[in-house]
DNA sequence: CTGATTTTTTATTTAAAAATTAAAAATAAT
DNA sequence: ATTATTTTTAATTTTTAAATAAAAAATCAG
């Protein structure tokens, strides 16, 4: 098999975290380097409330971290995983 | 913007398909190759019909194909693309 | 034709995710 | 200190997905 269980799992939290139109798309914009909740929110539309909830299924998902700037929140992609697994999507699904 | 509108629910509703445990599952066993219904319960467990509401919606989201033979149905992956975000899920969730 | 096998479909129940609204923290500005 | 700004958290409602069980199709074997 391809898979253990284990990372099954992992792959399955993944893959449910991005699998939601409004989070894949602040994944996108965050290729382009680390953003703060109001610019998301400018960007996309919906309540600030509803990004920042999203923004905190990415980040349990240790998909994006953040950094404190007086009041403001900056996020950003975690990992190279992620911006691989950006890539390949960006190949496959926008020709 | 990396993704148009449509772009964003294409991948999205891929993503969301292959986004369970069991469905993971099933599209690494099929890398193998075609399966029945029969084979695929057998291998993961659960139930036969919820096995086969499984499959209805990665055939439903263009992720496999099925061909009848007598009372069974063969179920396959459908395109390279699948195969391509499969290997890449490997790289990235199976070191 | 009858009964067995394989799979799908439908209906029901249960559980999880999403959106909305309101309230609460934390910091900044006056 | 008070007020405004930015973000998070919590509570509620609504929507969607999943599992289970039962019934229905389709084909096969006798």
């Amino acid at each position: 098999m391809l898979f253990s269980e284990c990372q099954i799992d992992t792959a399955t939290e993944v893959l449910k975290s991005i699998s939601h139109p409004i989070r894949l798309k602040i994944l996108c914009f965050l290729l382009e380097g680390e953003k703060n909740v109001g610019e998301i929110e400018q960007k996309f539309g919906s309540t600030i409330s509803n990004i920042s909830q999203h923004l905190t299924v990415l980040r349990k998902a240790d998909i994006i971290s953040r950094r404190k700037d007086a009041n403001f929140m900056f996020y950003s992609l975690k990992d190279k995983n992620i911006i691989a697994l950006m890539e390949t999507m960006k190949k496959l699904f926008c020709q």
